[in-house]
RNA sequence: GCCCUCGUAGCUCAGUGGAUAGAGCAGCGGUUUCCUAAACCGCUUGCCGCAGGUUCGAUUCCUGCCGGGGGCACCA
């Protein structure tokens, strides 16, 4: 069935059509601000005004009577209200059963309703953390918002396919490859290797200004890594895997996994560059400039500078250095043509762990996974904070110029704003606040960050007297952490705190659990009983209910088109509230004697959990049934 | 200098071209003879940064200004 919501709108849409209103116009339904006009109302009067020439009270009259004359399911009125409203008024007795069996259905489609057609594979990368240490909340919040994403988009029914991209030739690994080497330092016990090597990071860049012979050494290895030379290349992979396992392992207590890992070693390896260059050339979009400041250098020039190039003063991208090594968006070009299979090339690929995500990998083994399983997008989506904008153009650019036209429009930058340190946070770190400034960049090269592993520790300790176990305390912790970094908008900076971050009160991921458990409990007290076809009169907490339950798909429909997690979690806690009021000023369903309201309640309170652990499912938070 | 982004209650943040702008936290005061008080209820708080413009209607769209953050590497 289609919602109410919808189906209004249509109803309106035609109505529309027939007083002679263009095409397109959006009915702009929405929930009544005031109960007062009714329950779902629309301005579209309103907006038809100017083009039908007529006053706006005239037009919704005859709106509201086509739209009576459409007979919607559960309209007991229609109304029109103030300039130019068309109301509805719904039904309560025949409209709340139906939004219960639609939760309580065994084959729940709700969301794949008005889900766009779409064949093709969206590939979504995210997380990213570099293999040289620890990650820290920036990187929580970068996978957070990608796997809540994939989840969303996976809900909607899409093919998607999570990738996990390993900067492993970067300066940033040579740097640890020369501290595990020249410092002698050595693991503390019960330290993790990816904090161990945090810490020996922090360490060797701080060598660095009084030693200028490790900058030396850190230059030979990175050439060598660049040039896969052995054993440095091997000897840097067993370091960065044991780090990616490391990282990998902290994501999984968030519920975040992956179908591929891929590694720029391999594509260096593969000579995926050399193929992306050798059709960068041949489309002779690049430059190669004899003098100036860029001479030796192949570049993309920038698309409005191209008058410029005739003074000589080339500007553009460097894609390939003048010592001939590529750069990182340059290997970003070439893995960006592989995703959308473009390339010509293809890696191989291996199980990571046996119930792990698959990984490339340049050479073949007896094992190998079948050719031709990843990559192939039709769409891709790149989770990368927002300071990364001008390169991800760059890619996009490079696609364009390539020809690539509709792979250039299916290449999302699923741009967000970083995790910064309040001045509370910044000082538990050791640095001086005096300066007054509202927050402080982390930055992992001075140990300036919270490791995700420490966050989600500190949280499990707050969590667990109260949980009934260790392990609800580590759901608990989860929950907490995931919706931190979730009910942002994308575009806010997060200034993290940890009083902040600890809650375990208010508008939490805790909270949400809480009333799924509530949920739980009390559907535990009685047994199921078959649903009536009316309900009895609703009270207010309970109209409000079945609204919010009703409002779920369109949440997650919006969700999915717009590729932002915030509305959903921002649903939650709206949807978590809805019930607590329910749960706290209705009878306690276990008194209730009449068969027909009891049966009611319960499949009311049945509805509202299915469709929270639904949501919290897609938030990636695992719905508990006792705290 | 150019580009992007943010500016909403004491604090942290939602929100939308439409009717009276919302939450949480903090503060004060309440609710428990067991469906989980990590909850619920009440009170208090707003030139939605400023100035113009578009519109029947702007906190929302456009322009300018002010303020915060970021980006404009032969780093990744």
């Amino acid at each position: 069935m289609p919602d109410l919501a919808s189906s209004f709108a249509r109803a309106l849409e035609r109505a529309a059509l027939a007083l002679g209103a263009p095409d397109g116009v959006d009915p702009g339904v929405e929930l009544s601000g005031e109960p007062v006009h009714g329950d779902l109302s629309s301005p579209l009067a309103q907006r038809l005004a100017r083009h039908l020439r007529r006053p706006p009270a005239a037009i919704a009259a005859e709106l509201a009577d086509a739209v009576r004359a459409a007979a919607l399911p559960h309209v007991s009125a229609v109304t029109v209200s103030g300039p130019g409203y068309v109301n509805v008024r719904i039904d309560d007795a025949t409209f709340a059963p139906a939004v219960i069996g639609e939760a309580l259905a065994p084959d729940d489609d709700r969301l794949l309703a008005d889900a766009p057609a779409r064949r093709g594979k969206t590939i979504v990368e995210h997380t990213q953390v570099n293999p040289n240490k620890a990650a820290h909340v920036g990187h929580l919040r970068n996978a957070c918002i990608g796997d809540t994403v994939v989840r969303i988009l996976r809900a909607r029914g899409l093919r998607v396919e999570v990738q996990n991209y390993i900067d492993d030739t970067g300066v940033q690994v040579a740097d640890v490859m020369v501290g595990l080497r020249m410092l002698g330092l050595t693991e503390e016990p019960g330290e993790s290797f990816d904090r161990f090597c945090s810490r020996v990071y922090v360490e060797i860049c701080r060598r660095y200004e009084e030693e200028p012979d490790l900058v030396e050494e850190r230059r030979r290895t990175l050439r060598a890594v660049e040039a896969r030379e052995q054993p440095v290349a091997a000897e840097t992979r067993t370091v960065t895997s044991r780090i990616v396992a490391a990282n990998l392992a902290t994501m999984a207590r968030l519920g975040i996994s992956y179908d591929l890992l891929t590694w720029e070693s391999d594509i260096l390896e593969l000579g995926f560059w050399q193929k992306a260059f050798s059709a960068l050339r041949s489309a002779e979009v690049l430059e190669h400039p004899q003098a100036g400041p860029l001479a030796g250098c192949w570049v993309l020039p920038d698309a409005d500078a191209v008058a410029d190039a005739d003074t000589g003063d080339a500007s553009g991208k460097v894609l390939v250095k003048s010592d001939g090594t590529a750069t990182y968006t340059a290997k970003d070009i070439a893995y960006h043509l592989w995703k959308f299979g473009l390339l010509g090339e293809d890696f191989h690929y291996r199980r990571w762990a046996p119930n792990g995500p698959a990984t490339s990998s340049a050479q073949p083994s007896p094992d190998d996974l079948p050719p031709g399983t990843f990559g192939h997008a039709d769409r891709v989506v790149n989770v990368i904070d927002q300071r990364q904008s001008a390169p991800q153009l760059v890619v996009r650019e490079a696609l364009s110029r390539l020809g690539y036209l509709e792979q250039a429009q299916a290449l999302h930058h699923l741009a967000y704003e970083v995790v910064a340190l309040s001045p509370a946070a910044a000082r538990s770190l050791g640095v001086a606040t005096e300066a007054g400034r509202s927050m402080y960049a982390m930055s992992g090269r001075q140990g300036l960050d919270v490791h995700a592993d420490l966050l989600i520790d500190e949280v499990v300790r707050r969590v667990r007297a109260k949980a009934s176990s260790q392990a609800v305390a580590a759901a608990l912790a989860a929950a907490a952490v995931r919706y931190y970094l979730l009910r942002f908008s994308l575009g806010a900076i997060i200034t993290f705190d940890f009083d902040e971050a600890l809650r375990t009160t208010g508008d939490t991921g805790v909270y949400l659990e809480y009333a799924h458990a509530r949920a739980c409990g009390i559907l535990a007290r009685v047994d199921p009983l078959p649903l009536p076809d009316r309900a009895p009169e609703l009270s207010p907490p309970e109209r409000a209910l079945v609204k919010a339950i009703d409002r779920f798909p369109r949440v997650v429909a919006e969700a999915a088109t717009a590729l932002t997690p915030g509305p959903l979690a921002t649903y939650a806690f709206q949807l978590a509230s809805a019930f607590n009021d329910f749960y706290e000023h209705t009878p306690r369903i276990y008194r209730i004697e009449d068969p027909a309201r009891r049966a009611f309640r319960r499949g009311l309170a049945d509805a509202a959990r299915a469709t929270l652990a639904r949501a919290l499912e897609l938030l990636g938070i695992t719905p508990l049934e006792r705290i």
